[in-house]
DNA sequence: CCTATAGTTCGAAATATGTCGAAATATAGA
DNA sequence: TCTATATTTCGACATATTTCGAACTATAGG
């Protein structure tokens, strides 16, 4: 467990702004639908920040923020940046924990 | 899920000392030991901030934090104050982000 | 080349956080 | 009750964070 890394990570999460746009990223089609990884879960910074009352620049800020932490991914895709999550990141993210007190007494 | 309780978690954990300090909380006893619910997963505060170089005054600051964001339990025993994690903690942190775009393509 | 749209960068200001030392509180034991 | 140990509270200070607006860059489409 890199403690420095991992509370980094936590740090960019710790932020309502920023856990809005990131929880935002990992609803990727609504249910019944059926998802496309090429483009379901891309999107882009613009449509992130709809709904948030936040100013361009402060958006900018938090997904660059959450992009150093490692928690997402941008790239430019013509006048848009896109934004999604490696699939990678949500499981890392839903290990962080295991193999703790929680394995051995969950069931005492 | 609500954002403002998750962030006020996360950003209680996003201190590299916080962090720490609720790593050792979750490491209840050696591999091959075995655990004993009651007292294996309770640290004191003092044994909590060893070898972390910070002053008694921070410590019991960092811990107050963890104990408010409904991360960690205290309670005074004699002496010393008592921290541990409840079980179900682990669990909640551990499937935050289950559920969603991870499942759909894990195995594409 | 001009314009509109999408984002980013750059200060600046207000607020929050991390840290310490000194003083206070709680408890156990002589 | 006096003392030592464990921890908390308080006040202060330095640093970090959040946020904005203004100016800038990038791109697509006349």
């Amino acid at each position: 467990m890199d403690i420095e890394q991992h509370a980094d990570m936590f740090k960019a999460l710790g932020n309502p702004h920023r856990l809005a746009l990131f929880h935002r990223l990992t609803t990727c089609c609504s249910p019944g639908t059926v998802c496309d990884a090429e483009s379901a879960s891309h999107f882009s910074v613009g449509q992130l920040g709809e709904g948030l009352d936040i100013a361009p620049s402060t958006l900018s800020h938090h997904l660059k923020e959450l992009n150093r932490a490692g928690l997402i991914e941008m790239r430019r895709n013509g006048k848009n940046v896109e934004c999604w999550i490696e699939p990678g990141v949500l499981n890392t993210l839903n290990n962080l924990f295991s193999g703790t007190v929680t394995v051995n007494f969950e069931d005492r």
